[in-house]
DNA sequence: CATCTTAGTTCAGAGGCGAAAACAAGCACC
DNA sequence: GGTGCTTGTTTTCGCCTCTGAACTAAGATG
C-alpha cells in the first residue's frame, strides 16, 4: 500500500520531460511533431522543452525529411555524446569494466583476470577502479562526462548506499563494494546483481524489447531470473527476488551447492548437467557442453524436461509475455533445443498462461552483464537527466 | 517500458486528492494538520482540498481534540456513508453478495447455495443480481448510493470489460460473466480471481496490512497465490500471474486435477492431502483434515514439508516482507503447525531472503473473498473519487 | 509570385502549489 | 478580564506548468 506521492507542478515538468526524452531515446530521430503524437504532450510544451533540451546539449539535431508540400521536418536525437556510462561485469573467472556512450555503443573496454578460488574485495575494487581509468583514458574521455558507474555482480546486492554483496558461491558475506568503490571515484555508483543487469540489457536493447512482463532467465554456472512487472525489474524487499536458481523442483531430490536438495540449479547448472552427464570437465565446460549435447545421451532430453518444468513454474506464478533464454548455457541449449524447451514448458503449466507466453533466446552474448549495468545509468539518466544520485541502485 | 505518461497541472490535483483521502481513510480519524505531516502537502493544499471534500460530502468533520496550549485540532475522517459496495464471493458451492458500506462494514449479506456440480453461468449471474437487490433492500440503501460491484470468481479472469472467465474445475470456459450481469445492471463492474479479492482483502484490513511487497497464499480445494509488489497486485500480461498451486514441487511426481505432474496442488491441496493419508471422505472436510491432524500420521509431516517448499521458492523468487497463510486449509493447518512450517520453509530457502520474509496466518476467515471484492471497488474510489469506471477489473 | 500545406513558436489564460501573512481558538498568567 | 503565547486553519500572493489559438517559418505548386 505503499504508494507513490507526487507534489507540485514541478514535478510535472520533470516528469513531461523524462517522457520526452524517452521517447526521443528509443524512438530514434524524431520530429517534434511526432513527439507530440508520441509523447501525448501539446506540441507548445513539446516545443520550449525541446528548446530546453537543445540548450543543454542533451538533445541534438539530425537532419531533416521533408513532408509532402509543407515545411520539413527536423529531426531530433538524444546526443550519444552528451554523456558516458561506465558499465562493470564482475564474474566469477574476471572483471570486466566496459565504456558505453548514451547509445549504448561501448567504446573501450578492458578485462582483469581472477584466479577462479581467490576473490579478495579490495582486489577486486581496485581492479574496477584501475579498470575505469583506463577505458577513460584509452577513449579519451573525461570523467565529467561519465555520468555514472554501473556494477554488475554475482549474489544478492543489499539495497542501500553502501552496495552490500552476500555472494555465497563467490566467497563474499557482506562485502561493501558500493562503500570500497566510493574511496576511490566520486561518480554515481550503481550495484545490481548481474543476473538483473544482464535482464536490463535483454530487456531494452535484446530480445525482451518492448515487452512490459518478462522474465529474463540466465544459465549458466549460476542459474537466475530477472522478473520484470510493468516495465520495471522486480525486487523484492531485500532486493534479492529472482532467485529461481534454487527453488525446488523436486522436493528432496539432488544436493546443491547452496546447501539445499532439489534446486532446479543442481539440475540444469552447468556443473550438474556435466555431472548428471558423467563428464569429467577438462576444463572447457563450453566444449564439454557440446559434447554432452552432440551425445543424444537421455540427460539431455531430461535436461530439456527440468528447464521446461522451472520455466513452466514461472509462466504460471508469473504470467510473462516473454521468456528470454540468456547465459552461455542457456543459449547453447536453446539454439538445438528451443522447440523441446517449449513443448516441456507447455506441458507443465496451465493452458491460458502459457499461450500467452512467447519463449525466445537472449541475443546479446556474454557482453550483456556489463552493458546492462551500463544501462542501470542511462535508466537514472533518461527519468531525471541532470540530477545524477550518488547511490547503490536499490 | 511501458511507464506512465503525466501531464497536465490538473493531474496533480486528481492524484494528490487521492494520497489525502488515502492518508484519510488508513488513518482513521485525523486533523487537517497531521494530514499535511502524512502527506507532504502543504497546509494550504490540504485546507482547500478538505474544504472541497466535505462539500461533497465524501468527508465529515469527528469531533475534535484538544492539543496543549494552542487551538484544538478538528478531526476528519471519510464518510463511511458516502457510497456503498457490493462483494460478491462465487465459490464452488455457494454465491455470497455482501453490502458494505466505505468502513468495509457488512451491512447486509445473502447466500444461494449451488448444486455442487452445475454452475450455469446464467445462474450464477441471476443469483448475484437478485443478491444485489435483496442486500440492498434489506440494508435501505437505494442503488444510486453504490459505487460498484466487485466480484470474485476461480479461475482466470481475462482483463478486459467483459470480464470472461476460465475455470477449468468449475466447468466455465470463456464465459463472459462481466457481460451477463451488464445486462442487469447498470453499476460499476469489478471481476477478479477470488485469491486475488482474498488476498486484496488481508493485504488492505487483515495480516497484510502495511506491507508492501507480500504474497498472500490460498490453500482451500484450490491452491493460489496473489503476489503483491510495491503495493499494487502482480497479474502478468494476461491476469492469470499467481497460479502457485500448479507450480510443480516435484518434477514427475503425483498426477493432479489440472493434468500435470507434481503440482503444488497434488501435495497440499485438501483432496491430496486426505488422499495421501488414506481418508475417504465422509462428506465434511474441515472434520476429516481435523482427524488426520489429529493422528500424527507421517502424512502431517510430509503436508508441512511439501508446504515449506512451495512457500520457500515464493521467499526465493519473490522476497516478500510477509507472507500470509489463509484459506480454510491453510488457517486450519497453521493453527498447530505454523513453526514447523516456517521450519520447513527457512530449509528450502536462501538464508537472506528467508530472514526478510514473517509468515503469518491470516485473520479474515471464510467473508474475505467477498470483503476482498468490495474493496476492489473501495480501491477505484479512493483513486479516484468520483469518476467511476464501468469496467471489469483488469 | 500568390496560395496552400505542414512544422514549429509565441502568447495569454487557467489551474495548481507553497510560503507567509492573517485569522481563529484555546491556555496561562497577571 | 486583559495580554501575550501557542497551535491549528484559512487566505493571499507569487510562481510554475500546461494548453489552445494565433502567429511565423519554410517548402511545394501552378
Amino acid at each position: 500500500m505503499a504508494r507513490p506521492q507526487r507534489r507540485t507542478v514541478r514535478d510535472i515538468r520533470r516528469g513531461n520531460r523524462a517522457v520526452l526524452l524517452r521517447a526521443l531515446y528509443f524512438s530514434g530521430p524524431t520530429s517534434r511533431n511526432d513527439l507530440t503524437a508520441r509523447t501525448g504532450l501539446s506540441a507548445a510544451t513539446v516545443s520550449t522543452m525541446t528548446a530546453d533540451l537543445l540548450g543543454e546539449n542533451i538533445v541534438v539535431e539530425a537532419g531533416q525529411v521533408e513532408s509532402d508540400g509543407g515545411r520539413p521536418r527536423v529531426l531530433l536525437r538524444v546526443n550519444p555524446e552528451y554523456g558516458f556510462a561506465v558499465g562493470v561485469d564482475v564474474a566469477e573467472t574476471h572483471v570486466r569494466v566496459g565504456l558505453f556512450d548514451l547509445e549504448m555503443t561501448e567504446r573501450a573496454k578492458v578485462d582483469y583476470m581472477l584466479r577462479p578460488a581467490r576473490h579478495d574485495p579490495e582486489l577486486v575494487a581496485r581492479h574496477i577502479l584501475a579498470g575505469v581509468e583506463v577505458v577513460l583514458s584509452d577513449a579519451g574521455v573525461s570523467p565529467e562526462q561519465v555520468l555514472g558507474i554501473g556494477v554488475g555482480v554475482p549474489g544478492i546486492v543489499e539495497p542501500g548506499a553502501d552496495g552490500v554483496i552476500h555472494a555465497k558461491t563467490f566467497g563474499w558475506d557482506g562485502v561493501p563494494l558500493g562503500a570500497l568503490l566510493r574511496r576511490g571515484t566520486s561518480l554515481p555508483l550503481y550495484v545490481d546483481n548481474g543476473a538483473k543487469t544482464m535482464g536490463q540489457a535483454e530487456l531494452w536493447f535484446g530480445s525482451g524489447r518492448g515487452a512490459s512482463d518478462a522474465v529474463i532467465v540466465l544459465l549458466g554456472v549460476g542459474v537466475g531470473a530477472t522478473i520484470v512487472a510493468d516495465g520495471t525489474t522486480f525486487r523484492g524487499v531485500s532486493s534479492s527476488a529472482g532467485e529461481w536458481g534454487h527453488t525446488k523442483i523436486v522436493a528432496g531430490g539432488r544436493p546443491c551447492r547452496c546447501g539445499g536438495r532439489g534446486c532446479l540449479e543442481a539440475y540444469i547448472g552447468i556443473e550438474a548437467i556435466l555431472d548428471r552427464a558423467g563428464v569429467t570437465s577438462g576444463g572447457d565446460w563450453e566444449e564439454d557442453l557440446a559434447r554432452v549435447l552432440a551425445s543424444k545421451s537421455p540427460v539431455v532430453e531430461e535436461t530439456v524436461t527440468y528447464l521446461g518444468v522451472g520455466l513452466a513454474n514461472l509462466v504460471n506464478l508469473v504470467n510473462p509475455e516473454k521468456i528470454v533464454i540468456g547465459g552461455w548455457v542457456g543459449v547453447q541449449l536453446g539454439e538445438s533445443l528451443l522447440p523441446g524447451i517449449r513443448r516441456a514448458t507447455a506441458a507443465n503449466s496451465l493452458a491460458e498462461p502459457y499461450a500467452a507466453t512467447s519463449i525466445v533466446l537472449g541475443r546479446l552474448g556474454p557482453d550483456a552483464v556489463a552493458l546492462g549495468a551500463a544501462t542501470l545509468v542511462l535508466e537514472e539518466f533518461l527519468n531525471a537527466p541532470q540530477v545524477a544520485r550518488i547511490t547503490a541502485a536499490g
